[in-house]
DNA sequence: GTGAAAGCGCTAACAT
DNA sequence: ATGTTAGCGCTTTCAC
């Protein structure tokens, strides 16, 4: 290893015969640095290839210009062909590199690494800190919040810290209701863990949209994995052979419930209609495609990145939450 | 926002009425302290809800204790379903948290974030980068490694730092060697970038098997995606109707082709045998599913962090390179 | 417009 | 075993 000495303010300085001061305005930007002495201290920068200790600038300025996004999950899960960390990942990352922050992903599964990460931002290592989903009534986010940290969160918060949602309930509902509006009749549901708001909400606008159209709900329950899909089918179908339609609350589960009905050599959509959420690639590629509605995940990262930003910004005026839109995409599956 | 004051080691010390350096000590686990002094600091350090500040620490240790990976991509390329990068970050993340190290991912699809990073690891932010692939002669790796910086890559890279690479030739071999021994005369590839050594060697593996075996090569060029598999197919069959199996550098590459397949009427495996690389999950739902040979990336995640950790560590005898098995997995396609 | 000086919060010699 | 002291490299008043 070289492990080459790196120069310091100190060194430029000498090198370009002015104070530790003066170069530490030429690297900022100030602009009160007479053009001559700035084109010194620029060459003394080459020269050496100086860059600021970032720890020693954060020592005195109390900013890291990084921002961490928590995935509260483990990282085989995050990581899984789930692709709804990766799109809020994407989202966010985009956000933050255009503002020239730096985007520290922590993954969170176990408890230990929850602690981990409570050091983490609690230690100064980040300015703020974005959730990317949470699980039950998750308390870090109050805790961070609650030690002075700029949080953000996706999916409605067990604290009171500003959120971006997007409309569950009015995604399942334009589901459900294709689905009566096509003649189907008995509409099953797989549902999401219900430690989630969004395994919650899509539950409850199920609910509640056929209890609308009055006909009875019927309920197996799933974690958005596709194996809990293929599962939750079985036993759909062992309970009520006579179904003509489910909604899964996930697109995987979705896959998942096409695969068992294949096997159950039920033919979709004309014996049984499927419709999905989340709208991944997959649900184009299934065989049929998937009819599914589309939540503007990424656009949701992107959301919370910017609300980050205001709150680190100072900005007294942002808002609590923010809830995008969801739609309904039509393809062969209903 | 709160931003409650932090309490410094000051105040602890003030408030178990010791020294600073008995609370550092206390704090960093030193033996060389009374059990009734240290019990009080704790309570002290509790009490007050005291955390050490990182960059004050990192300003006098030299260390951050966290490790970057870069991931030369853009964030659309890193999270699509390509499922490589998922798997690395899953690697080296397990590696790190049990050496208690922060993982910082960064993505550098753009020049721009090639700077950033450059910028980012020089500023001492992390004691070490990663990097998860590399196109054609990227200088960032060198770069880093000549600033004195612990550099690991993942696939043989342009410079002199250590690496850990799959045994692409090998997996190849295996696979045009199995389509041979199956009476395939006429056998396609469709290739990877050729700006990225897993694309170089898997289609180096395959021109020097074909000539082995005195069969001629039929190549059309695709980046791993499944759209490049798609319209490469299509290249193939139309240079040559009669080609009768065809090896492609991904799954996802595979996936295209069985697609392309399929409308052009071709029978899998009894017309066209169809072998991948990667053994993602899309391989074992596609229809039918995909012969392909496996590569162990999650692995080579974990060994990558491993040599960074031996390299931080001081160690002497870091490996220059270790080259993981990759392995023949049969089903239904070939 | 530029320099001198005072810390930011911590660790690690060195004394005791 | 504990305290004293000297910085780590930087930004930022405050003088000039």
């Amino acid at each position: 290893m070289t492990t080459r000495e790196r120069p310091t303010l100190e060194a430029v300085a000498r090198r370009a015969g002015v104070s530790r001061a003066t170069v530490s305005r030429v690297v900022n930007g100030s602009t009160t640095v007479a053009a001559g002495i700035r084109d010194a201290v620029n060459r003394a920068v080459d020269e050496l290839g100086y860059v600021p200790n970032q720890a020693a600038r954060s020592l005195v300025t109390q900013r890291t210009d990084s921002i961490a996004l928590i995935l509260p999950e483990t990282a085989n899960r995050v990581f899984s062909d789930d692709l709804f960390f990766p799109a809020i990942i994407r989202g966010v990352g985009m956000e933050l590199e255009a503002a020239d922050k730096q985007l520290v992903l922590m993954m969170t599964g176990s408890t230990a690494g929850h602690h981990r990460v409570e050091r983490y931002a609690v230690a100064g290592h980040v300015d703020g800190v974005l959730f990317a989903s949470i699980h039950g009534a998750d308390p870090l986010p109050g805790l961070l919040a609650d030690r002075g940290i700029p949080v953000v969160c996706s999916g409605r918060p067990p604290a009171a810290v500003p959120y971006v949602d997007v409309d569950h309930a009015g995604g399942v509902a334009a589901a459900v209701r294709h689905l009566v509006a096509s003649g189907r009749r008995r509409i099953a549901t797989i549902a999401g863990p219900q430690d989630m708001v969004a395994g919650l909400e899509r539950l409850a606008g199920y609910r509640d949209t056929l209890a609308e159209a009055g006909l009875p709900a019927l309920v197996a329950n799933g974690d958005f994995t596709r194996e809990s899909g293929i599962s939750a089918m079985r036993e759909l179908l062992e309970r009520d052979p006579s179904l003509d339609a489910v909604f899964a609350a996930s697109d995987l589960m979705a896959h998942g419930a096409l695969q068992t009905l294949r096997a159950a050599g039920r033919r979709v959509p004309s014996d049984v209609a499927v419709i999905g959420f989340d709208d991944f690639e997959i649900s184009r590629y299934s065989d049929p495609p998937l009819t599914t509605v589309r939540q503007p995940i990424a656009e949701a990262g992107r959301v919370m990145a910017q609300l980050m930003l205001r709150l680190i910004g100072g900005d007294e005026e942002v808002p609590e939450s923010v809830v995008l839109p969801t739609e309904l995409v039509l393809r062969e599956s209903a």
